[in-house]
RNA sequence: UCCUCAGUAGCUCAACGGCAGAGCAUUCGGCUGUUAACCGAAGGGUUGUAGGUUCGAAUCCUACCUGAGGAGCCA
């Protein structure tokens, strides 16, 4: 019986009798010799079939075969200098499991095709090369992220989806019924379930999606994003910032190490990403306006950065960068105001550089319990939703925070995309939704 | 929610007030080393929807629908 393999282990197999199970990505034909480019998720195979080495019938059925039909090709893999991978199959037998119709072929043809068209075929688009890539990319970046907490001391205790009340604000939640009379929302973020975590095991991380009802239409936002948000106990905004930058620092090296092929196949210029080395560039959001507005910004300081200063930003520089102390105002109500200037809070984004702006936000967290109470009625927050919260400052508070990363962001930055929905199998944005 | 742009063959686009067009895809034919192969031929259209202006509208105007880019907000 024929050894079955994947195009992936076909090296190993040269000189061998083996079997391919896969899909016609491609065929090229002349005359009486046939290309078939076969692939089969884990790569793709030119195979040669002469009109001379297999059955007559079968060489008219592989001739004429459509894009995308399943078929099992059988043959010996050869060392070939002429097709792109190296390797070639000398076909001898094919089967074909199914013939795709000519009324109604395979609509992603290999040439160009619009946005829209692709992402209403989503679930085909995924099947192309370069879809291939983003989404082995965004793997190795999770497997990274994993294993820099796994190998630094953090425990993964995953944080709920379903919440009663806002993390943040209450605007931009998905809400849905829960049970009888009671409302539930989907989570944006496992921070504060996090604090309650880092307490119980020092350091903590949390991986998964969240969810943000936010009318945003731009290229760095879906609703349903991956956020992975380590939290630490006895640490303060300088041990935040230490650990977010080995953490990019980490990830970056691993998909350079490990997914060459893949970012060469989307044409990333890596000298680009060697660059993400430490130290980052550090700058405090009061120098970060001044350095704006000497650049054309019209930014005053007390508010956020606007569409374009986080690109005037990082233009200037090659690697991330760290800017800290956020006007207090504009934070969260959890985050902790700076001792000697309490205007601004010990807060941290992480810029990715080339553009890519915010991929971390950041920071140290409130831990004493009558600023925590003071700034919980400042916002308006009721009180009781946040009892168990304010019981972490009660019973053995400590100086404590964390971080999160946007893995889609990130993935989109790494792999030098112009859009984040390219980095997530089914991508869900305001206006979409399917497939 | 607001601003800007775009909807023409299955796809990507052209025609911009006067005959509805090309490349790719599909079908048929040719080619024994192709690399988004190439060469020849065929089929394929309610120009997003509704109304209006005009002798005449894919083209100009109005409304709506769909999508894209951006703003605000954010990772």
């Amino acid at each position: 019986m024929t050894k079955r393999i994947t195009i992936s282990q076909a090296a190993a197999f040269t000189g061998q009798r083996v079997e391919i199970p896969g899909w016609l990505y491609n065929l090229r034909k002349s005359g009486k010799i046939v290309f078939p480019i076969l692939r089969d998720g884990t790569g793709m195979m030119q195979c040669v079939a002469m009109k001379n080495n297999l059955p007559e019938e079968k060489f008219e059925a592989l001739k004429h075969l459509t894009q995308e039909s399943s078929l099992i090709v059988t043959g010996v893999i050869r060392e070939e200098a002429r097709a792109a991978s190296g390797f070639e199959m000398d076909v001898e037998d094919v089967q074909i499991i199914q013939k795709v119709s000519e009324e109604d072929p395979y609509p992603i043809t290999p040439k160009e095709h619009g946005v829209d068209f692709l992402m209403d075929r989503r679930h085909l688009w995924l099947r192309s090369q370069r879809q291939h890539a983003i989404i082995r990319v965004r793997h190795e970046i999770i497997k990274a992220t994993r294993d820099y907490f796994d190998n630094n001391g953090f425990t993964l205790v995953d944080t709920p989806i379903f919440t009663p009340a806002a993390c943040e604000g209450t605007t931009t939640l998905f809400e849905c019924n829960y049970f009888d009379d009671e409302k539930a929302y989907l989570t944006q973020s496992g921070q504060l379930y996090n604090e309650a975590n880092a307490m119980a095991f020092g350091k903590v991380y949390c991986f998964g999606p969240t969810f943000r009802a936010e009318k945003s239409k731009t290229r760095r936002h879906l609703t349903e994003f991956w956020m992975v948000e380590p939290e630490m106990a006895w640490a303060d905004l300088e041990d935040v910032k230490r650990v977010a930058e080995e953490f990019v620092i980490y990830v970056v090296g691993r998909v350079l190490d490990k997914k060459r092929e893949e970012l060469k196949v989307l044409e990333r210029d890596t000298s680009k990403l060697e660059l993400v080395q430490g130290p980052f560039v550090r700058m405090s959001y009061t120098d970060a306006v001044k350095n704006l507005q000497e650049h054309g910004s019209n930014i005053e300081w007390g508010s956020d950065f606007g569409g374009g200063d986080e690109t005037i930003l990082t233009q200037q520089f090659d690697r991330p960068m760290l800017v800290d102390r956020f006007p207090t105002a504009i934070k969260a109500f959890y985050m902790q105001p700076d001792p000697e200037r309490p205007e601004v809070a010990m807060g941290v984004d992480v810029l990715a550089p080339e553009g890519y702006g915010e991929i971390i936000g950041g920071g140290q967290r409130i831990h004493d319990p009558e600023l925590l109470l003071r700034r919980i009625k400042e916002h308006d927050l009721p009180q009781e939703a946040f009892d168990w919260y304010i019981d972490l400052r009660k019973y053995g508070t400590v100086p404590h925070g964390g971080f999160g990363m946007g893995i889609e962001r990130c993935v989109a930055w790494i792999c030098g995309l112009e859009h984040v929905r390219e980095t997530i199998a089914f991508p869900r944005m305001l206006y979409r939704l399917r497939p």
